[in-house]
This record gives structure tokens, sequence and C-alpha cells, in this order.
DNA sequence: AGCACGCCGACT
DNA sequence: GTCGGCGTGCTC
């Protein structure tokens, strides 16, 4: 075992393989698979993980491993293989896919530094530059007037030299405590020999009696009104220490958080949990589509389902979309399992999620709730997987590796032979589709737990109120029914959707709308900065007050963000006190925990937001769900559209009506004939499942066929058009006749950053040579790539068509 | 990616 | 003659 197979931490296409390394006398018991290394690559050193021992490679000469940067591997075998895979399965570098399955904070940081190694005079510009120091940044010289050339000859005439540093950024927070370390007698000796000037001296001695057990620093500084100075002699007379202890980050109090005890379960529920459990017992890794109407109970049976895996020692992972939105879903597993629970998702710094990281590392916890890349949690014995919302697009990454997490659970439970549950109220077509087909097996739970009806949902047609005069974007329908809840103290949830709504400026005599200059897309309107913003690329400009075209000065601000209906709310219905929730109000860290517990204690009537409020959410007293413009993702490039309206109508009348009071849903829509509202309208999955089933197999689009996208991008048009061109000719041409290529097209967005975008789409069946012939494509491109500015994406299974 | 090496034009 | 521009190829 004398070599070390190494991945290392360059992205790009030349470098996507793995190098062998011989590994130094001194390293060789230390050295494990999964562990992080330091190795020489050409005259630079850098941050490579180790794949694989072994003691044979076909390289004739061997660079050594520099050194270890982990003692405990930090990839388990598991995630080793798990990596590979994942880099071949979505087309990505490896040094990629590793990183998308660590945290943040493990990222090695670089740096290329000079070292002096002559005491004579420099020239005077380099010594200025040096200052007195013996190390440097090299970027200090490169923005100094220091020619490289000088350096060059330093460098050969041996006067300074080249370091390329490796840096670690994965900070373990300490926190330091003042431990007494002497006896009472001691600290009286102590204070007889103290002159009569030493006051503060005293008082910390009288405070030193009475701490038995250690203290905070800043908290015993605090209390004593002193600063470290004053503590100096004491620690020199050997009364006590400062000790440093290695602390977590806390994202979250979690002693606030009470107990809980399993529920009794209905028997939709009991069914569910004994299969799963069943499944579990005998190591059988099904995938399950818990099918649950919103409100039957879905939470209670995944904290039966880990208890039980819980109690036979192994552990769980559940995924919730973007959780930081849903303190009340984490406060349920933590009252559940307590301590032996972590939480990790995107609203955490890179400290805490390092830090939550660290404590499935470290063993101390069974159980994982977490967005998307929690599906990565180091686990060893992995007992079950649960993907909540299992239909929510952000369980798709959309940056390199292109992964869904579904595809990763599946992957993980066949190693760990355990089950994997899909739960959603609104299963996506693929999944029920391979439900019904036996591929999946399905557990529907069709009532609410508490028995309490599903809310009324009633349909308001926009035009129809345009006709009538109603200009507004409430409908009359809508402002009486929040009347009437005011009156009764009763509480409205208003639902807006983002997607597909922006608040573009236009001019209104000359219909000119402002767009970035770089890409093909209207810039939005952001309120708080006063300026218009391009969201795709870096642009902003100032509001203008003329029409940059016509010069008029009827310039407009359209579409509906959450803070013009929150306006046209308040001049409507002026004694509603209304909570906003959307990305302005919510940066701030806790604050939307903090908005929700406002909501929850009534101190408002009105919760106004976007996505974030769709799921999840429950109140007792809210009794009226408005949804102000439910077919605004129809304007999107997207056929998955009327699936999304069906989930976000259900998802969002879901909402209301919980408990004893009675619930009812306005849905404002200017479409509302369209059968995906109709069959939310109704709560008739099936119904929209076998609707929406024949448009996609007549469409040609999932589950019927599978998709791949590919993007090509290029400053120049035509170039971009012409390499689109030429793929989709070696598409056609390599891939089955069964295969249909659609393209070149232009993409829905044009050009972005300057960049023409060109798309080819691939619809197929069955294609097991597709990545191979994907693969080398790329490979004939590589040149043209690295030379000329061309771009190449390729999503397998994409979810965005933009 | 980023570095060395190497081949050509511009300048002291 | 030398300096430095960037095109090319390589990294265990």
């Amino acid at each position: 075992m004398k070599i070390a197979k190494v991945v290392v931490d360059i992205p790009a296409s030349q470098i996507n393989r793995i190098f062998d390394y011989s590994i130094p006398d001194h390293m060789q018991a230390l050295i494990e698979v999964g562990m992080r290394v330091i190795v020489p690559f050409g005259s630079r050193t850098i941050m490579g993980y180790v794949l694989e021992l072994t003691d044979h490679s076909d390289v004739k000469t061997l660079k050594p491993i520099q050194s270890l940067m982990d003692f405990v591997p930090i990839l388990t075998e598991e995630l080793v293989e798990l990596g590979k895979w994942l880099a071949k399965d979505t087309m990505s570098f490896y040094i990629s896919a590793f990183q998308a399955m660590l945290p943040q904070a493990l990222k090695a940081e670089y740096h290329k530094l000079i070292h002096r190694l002559t005491t004579a005079p420099l020239s005077d510009s380099l010594e200025q530059v040096f200052a007195g120091r013996d190390y440097i940044d090299f970027s200090e010289v490169e923005a100094s007037s220091v020619p490289l050339s000088e350096l060059k000859q330093l460098l050969n005439d041996g006067d300074i030299e080249i370091i390329y540093s490796v840096k670690r950024r994965d900070a373990i927070k300490k926190q330091t405590f003042v431990k007494k370390i002497c006896t009472s007698a001691q600290l009286d000796e102590y204070a007889a020999g103290l002159s009569n000037q030493a006051k503060k001296r005293k008082l910390l001695v009288e405070f030193l009696h009475e701490l038995n057990q250690p203290m905070l620093l800043n908290t015993f500084l605090k209390k004593m009104q002193t600063t470290r100075q004053t503590i100096k002699p004491l620690i020199e007379h050997q009364l006590i220490e400062l000790v440093e202890e290695e602390v977590y980050r806390e994202p979250y109090d979690d002693t606030q958080i009470e107990r809980t005890q399993p529920l009794q379960l209905k028997e939709q529920q009991l069914n569910a949990l004994l299969a799963i459990n069943q499944a579990f017992d005998q190591r059988n890794h099904e995938v399950f589509v818990l099918h649950g109407v919103t409100g039957s109970g879905k939470t209670e049976v995944y904290l039966q389902a880990i208890d039980h895996v819980m109690k036979q020692g192994k552990e769980a992972i559940v995924l919730v979309p973007e959780i930081s939105l849903t303190p009340q879903m984490v406060n349920r597993f933590k009252g559940r399992f307590g301590k032996d629970v972590a939480v990790m998702h995107s609203a955490l710094s890179k400290g805490e999620r390092f830090d939550e990281w660290r404590k499935v590392h470290r063993k101390e916890v069974k159980v994982v709730v977490g967005a998307r890349s929690a599906i990565f949690a180091p686990f060893e014995n992995l007992g079950l997987i649960i993907i909540d919302e299992e239909h929510e697009a952000s369980y798709k990454q959309e940056d390199h590796p292109r992964y869904h997490a579904k595809d990763v659970a599946i992957k993980r439970a066949k190693y760990h032979q355990c089950p994997v549950i899909l739960g959603s109220a609104t299963p996506t077509l693929e999944t029920y589709a391979r439900a019904k087909k036996g591929v999946y097996q399905l557990l529907e739970m069709p009532d609410r737990s508490n028995l309490s009806a599903m809310p009324q949902v009633e349909v308001v047609d926009m035009r129809e109120e345009l006709h009538s005069g109603n200009r507004t974007m409430f409908s009359t329908k809508l402002i009486e029914g929040i009347k009437e809840r005011l009156d009764k103290n009763e509480q409205i949830v208003l639902f807006l959707n983002r997607r597909g709504y922006s608040t573009f400026v236009m001019c209104r005599d000359c219909g000119q709308v402002i767009e970035c200059p770089h890409c093909d897309i209207s810039l939005t309107y952001h309120q708080k900065q006063n300026r218009l913003k391009c969201h795709y690329c870096d642009y902003y400009e100032q509001v203008p007050h003329q029409c940059p075209s016509c010069e008029s000065d009827t310039i407009r601000y359209f579409g509906t963000g959450t803070q013009k209906v929150e306006e046209s709310l308040n001049k409507l219905i002026p004694e509603a006190r209304i909570i906003r929730m959307d990305v302005d109000t919510t940066t701030k860290k806790g604050s939307h925990e903090m908005l929700l517990t406002k909501f929850a204690k009534k101190q408002a009537d009105i919760l106004l937001g976007t996505q974030m409020i769709a799921k999840g959410l429950d109140f007792p007293d809210v009794t009226l769900v408005g949804v102000l413009a439910a077919d605004s993702l129809f304007n999107l490039p997207d056929f998955r559209a009327s699936e999304r309206t069906f989930q976000l109508i259900t998802q969002v009348s879901g909402r209301a009506g919980r408990h004893h009071l009675a619930g009812e849903v306005i849905v404002q829509s200017y479409t509302p004939e369209h059968y995906s509202i109709e069959y939310a309208k109704n709560y008739d999955y099936q119904g929209f499942f076998a609707k929406e089933m024949a448009i996609r197999k007549a469409f040609q689009y999932p589950p019927y066929f599978y998709l791949t996208l590919i993007t090509v991008s290029h400053p120049n048009r035509y170039q971009a058009e012409e390499v689109t061109r030429t793929i989709s000719q070696l598409l056609y041409k390599h891939l089955s006749k069964q295969a249909k290529i659609l393209g070149p097209t232009p993409s829905p967005i044009e050009r972005i950053k300057n960049r023409y975008r060109f798309q080819c789409m691939i619809k197929y069946k069955y294609e097991p040579y597709q990545r191979n012939v994907l693969a080398r494509i790329l490979q004939y491109y590589e040149d043209m790539m690295r030379k000329e500015d061309l771009m190449i994406q390729i999503d397998l299974q994409p979810y965005q068509l933009m």
C-alpha cells in the first residue's frame, strides 16, 4: 500500500482524472481512503481526496503526498463510491461531486506567497512592498509596480522562493472559560497579601470563592465589570486558569422546545407505518410513495418510522424543502428526538453548517433534517431516508453537479438496504406513475387525521372582475371574505406566486419595457434600493423618470410584487394588520421565525407572502386562504406548469381550516377553466393525474419520455447556433432512431451576460449510450471551449428549461 | 485552473 | 540584442 489514488481540487475537464501519488513511509500507518491530502501538482501545491490505496501504478515516476489534512476520513467508503457515481451520472467533474457532498467549510483556501531568503537589500520598489516582512502575498507584488522579470531574477538567484500554501477554513469554534484551580484557603492567603489599593482584585477573589464550575470568560468579565488585564495576576499565581473548549455554533435555541410523545395513529397512518417498518426489518430498499392529503398526518408517520429505526441503532435522513422556512417542522423533529437531531440548510452560516455536519461525522446525532444537500450526511448505518414534499423542484440542484436528491436517496438506500419514503399530497407524475406500475410501493392516506373537511375552494374569474370595472388585484369576493374574517377575529393567508411575475417598468405611451443591456430580460424593480436590477447578471441602474425612447414621463411599474399587494391592500382595508413575508423581509437571521410567531400570537390579521408560506404552516385561526394569481406559471416555458399550478393550489389550500374552524379558499385566475385549477378546486388528484398523463404522452414529455437539455452559449450568436446545430446532427447520427432530437432553438432567454444561448433537447425512452455520445461531443468541443469562450451545459433530466 | 515553455514583434 | 506578448501543452 504505497500508492494513493487522488482526485485533485481543480475543476477542469483535462484534470478530471485520478492521479497517483506515492505515500511517504511516515504516512503509511495514518493514511486512509476518504481523507483530504495536500499534494504537489505541477509547480503548485493543492488539496485532493484519497479515493483508493493500492500498491500498483502505471505511472513511472510519482510525486509523494506532501501532507495529510485529516486524521479521520471525511468521506466514508460509501460516499467515495457515491461521489464517483454522481460524477458519472450527472456528467460532472469528480471534484465537483465531492465538493457538493461536503460543507463549504471543508474547502481548501489557496495562497501564493513570496518568501524572502536574503537579507541583502532588494530594489527600492520591492522593499516597499515587503515593508520589513519575510512573507508577502503574491498579489501584493502584482498590484505594485515591480516588474515580474525582477522576481524571476531573484528566484533564479535564490533570494526568494514562491510558496503555495493550502489553508483549511474549517475553523472549530472555541470558547474560553475561567476555571478555578485552587482552594479557598489559597484564595484567602492571596487576598491577605494584596495591598489596599487592589480593590478590583479583592472583588475578584471574593467572587472566585463562589465560582465552583468553569465560567465563560466573557460572562465573567462582564459580571465583574473588568477586562482581561486584571485577571492576569490571578493566572500567574495559579489561582485560576483559562481553558479553551470546543463548542458548536448552535443555530437553534433548543432548550425552548418542548419534548413530545408519539401520537396515537389513525388506521391509515398505522398501515403506512407497518409497511415501512416491515421493509426496514427485512432490510429491503423499497421506495414508498406516501400520498397523503394535507393534514393527513404524514409527519407523525415519519417520526414513528424514525423512532423504530433508531431503536435498532440506525440513523435517518429527512429532506425537507428549504427548511429554514419552516421552524415549525424543525421543532417537531427536535421535540421528538431532542439532541439526536442535526439540522442542515441554506440559511445557516458556513460555520453553523460545518458544526451540524460535524455532529453527524462524530456520530453524535442519529437524525438529520435538512435541505437537498443533507442527502450526503455521512452516516454509516442508515436505516431510513425520507423526502418530504417530494414534488418540490428544489430537490434538483441547478448547477454542477446537477443531481436530483431523489436519485441520490435511492442510490444510498440500495447500499444500506433501507427503505425510502417519498411523501407528498401531490406527488410528481414521475413518482406516482412508478408507484402505479409497482416500481415503488404506494401508501395512500386520503383522510385528514382530525377528520376536518378540506376547505371549500372557490375560483374567481378575474376577467369578469375587470369587465365589471374592478381594476384592483383583489376580487370583490376576496375583499368581502377578508373583511368578514376581520370582523370574526379570524386570520387570513394571502399567497402570491412570484415566479412568472415580476415588477418590470414600462412606458405607458410607447410600450417600451426597460431591459438589461447584457441579457434579454426586463429589469426588475427593487423598492428597497429604488433601483432596477437584472436577475441574471449583476447589472443595475437607477429608475428613470422619463422613458428612454420617447421621453414621455408616464413610466410605470407593472407586475405584482408583494410590496405592491401590501400597499393596495392597505388602501382598501386600512384596518387590517398585515405581515409581509418575502425575500426582502426575511433576509435577517431569525426574522422568518419572528414574523411567524407574531402571526401565531395574532398580532396580525393577514399573512401575505410568496412560496415560503405555501407549505408546512399550521395556524388554527386561519380560515381564509387567497391565491392572488393562480395562473402566473402558465407563461413560463415549462411543461410542468400545469402540474406546478395544481400542486401549488392544493398545497396552499391545505393551510386553511386545519382545526375546529372551517376553512375557505379563494383562487383568483384569468384562466379559471384550466384543468389544473378545476381539478385542484375539487381536490381530485386522480383526475388531474389521468388528464396530465394523457397530455404528457401526447407531447412526449416525462414520465413517458426522459429529457436531456443541452444549452450552448457563445458571445457570437451565429457561433452559438452553429455549434448547437452540429451537436443536434451528431446526436441524430449517434443516438438510436427512437430518440427525438429538437433543436437548435434559441433558449427562452436568448442572451445572458452578453452570451447568446441556443439549446437542443433530446426526448428518449432508452439510450444506454447517451452519456458516451455526449461525453465524446464535449471532448470534440474541448478546444473550442477553452480557446473561444464556448460553453456547453448538459442537464440530464432538467427541471428548468430556461 | 494556472504555470512553464517557446516563438514572434517592439524597444533601449 | 532583450523584454514581454500570448498560444500551446502538461499537471501523478
